[in-house]
DNA sequence: GGTCGCTATTTTGCATTCATTTTTTGTCAT
DNA sequence: ATGACAAAAAATGAATGCAAAATAGCGACC
């Protein structure tokens, strides 16, 4: 069998803690719900190699379930932009050129900058304490050149902001964006560049004094700057290869 | 037969013009795309009322296809979130609440706001030309009352920024948004108050002097507080009754 | 040796069928 | 008449079957 799928061992994670609850009318009850999750999960992560072919008889193996409920998570996720669907020729993991990717970027800066925005309304001090505490938390990775934690706190301010917004509907679209930005960067493993990193720092804290001072626009602006700036950052990157973790201030 | 759709006699368009290529890998050539094409548009327009049952037997029979291409639509639509499916009681029309709309509203803002800034990065001056022309007509039909006009110029307007982004990602995301509000608005039939009408001229002007000056972050201001105010207009237009025709200023 | 053309196998798309759940209906007792 | 319970009917969820298309395999020919 030509498999162009890797056999990884574990055969598509089957519970998936519930992580991305996407409120789509709880899926998760059904077989064809439950497909769909852990799919999302398997391609997000990067199990399957871009623009490999999917053969459905295999998945249906692999997931022990036959081809119907299969076939109908793969629509969903060929709407939701992670595969595509040729005629009579199957499903393709999506390959996205260079342009998708910035595309993709801007997208997920216009919604960030659109968050803050709403999140300058709504937003209550406490909040805005645990997003401080998030910034010296990674700050501190920075100190230490820790740049999976740093990533990981980065990441933890931005999902807060977006939550701060109070829009369920945004959150949704956010967390469907950041799917098929994640897939490429667990691939492509993006890293910043030295200075870079500074100067994401100085931009984070940009962020905390206006969102402190519930200036929207003003956010809004900083925002897809900073946004825009790590677009450029990852990128440039796709292009060259990995620098070394960036040294102390 | 107890059914849910009216029979408007019309029984779900067929062929549908290709009016919404959402880029979504050539679904039209199969009989599930063509399926979700016109299934989409069905629901778009407000053919079904709201919450109301979507029996999948009828549909197949109106359509006169069997269940299982009919259900792959049904996913992708509830994964758009045009309808809500509900564990073995089948497909509803997705009802949304005045939170939902306000949401919407808000994330169509954000989406319209980052188109604004993207544009003024490309778009050229014969594009600011067509959209100064689509300002004037829309002001002919203002004067004339004619609101139908109106909206038709308006909507072309703040489709022409979207194009004039240069971003594919983001108008197929922008085109799925409208689609959930515009439900509400065929079934509900949005009308602006008379005072609102002069405002969004005015605002529109803004727009286009801001546009022609490429001032992305005030561009992006503007947009997102006019959407903010077609909002507000749209929301409370929900609880009262209809006006009359504005009048000419 | 490479390419073209034909056949066999595989794979996809859709219809049909089966099992389970929900909804309706019908009956009976209060 | 009304409510509860039970059985029938219908609808949904998933599996299987079948025709059409695509891919792979193979040999002939240039």
């Amino acid at each position: 069998m030509k498999s162009t799928i890797p056999d990884t061992g574990v055969p598509i994670a089957p519970p998936a803690t519930n992580g991305g609850d996407r409120q789509e009318s709880r899926h998760e009850a059904s077989l064809h719900g439950e497909i769909l999750l852990r799919l999302r999960d398997y391609v997000v992560e990067g199990n399957i190699p871009d623009g490999a072919r999917v053969p459905e008889r295999q998945l249906c193996e692999m997931l022990g379930i036959s081809r119907t409920p299969l076939r109908e998570a793969l629509k969903v996720l060929a709407a939701e932009g992670l595969i595509e669907l040729l005629p009579n020729r199957g499903a393709r993991i999506r390959q996205l050129s260079q342009r998708d990717l910035e595309e993709l970027f801007d997208v997920m800066a216009g919604l960030e900058s659109l968050a803050g925005r709403l999140a300058c309304e709504a937003i209550t001090d406490e909040e805005i304490t645990a997003i401080e505490q998030l910034h010296y938390e990674m700050y501190g990775h920075y100190l230490r050149r820790d740049m999976h934690g740093y990533f990981q706190a980065n990441q933890r301010i931005h999902e807060s902001i977006v939550a701060a917004a109070r829009n369920e509907t945004l959150k949704t679209a956010y967390a469907n964006f950041a799917g098929r930005i994640r897939r490429v960067r667990y691939s492509a493993n993006f890293a910043r560049k030295r200075q870079r990193w500074a100067e994401a720092m100085r931009e984070h804290e940009a962020i905390l004094d206006a969102l402190r001072r519930r200036a929207a626009s003003e956010l809004s602006d900083i925002l897809f700057q900073h946004l825009r700036n790590k677009r450029m950052a990852a990128i440039e990157h796709l292009a060259e290869p990995e620098e070394d973790a960036p040294a102390a201030p």
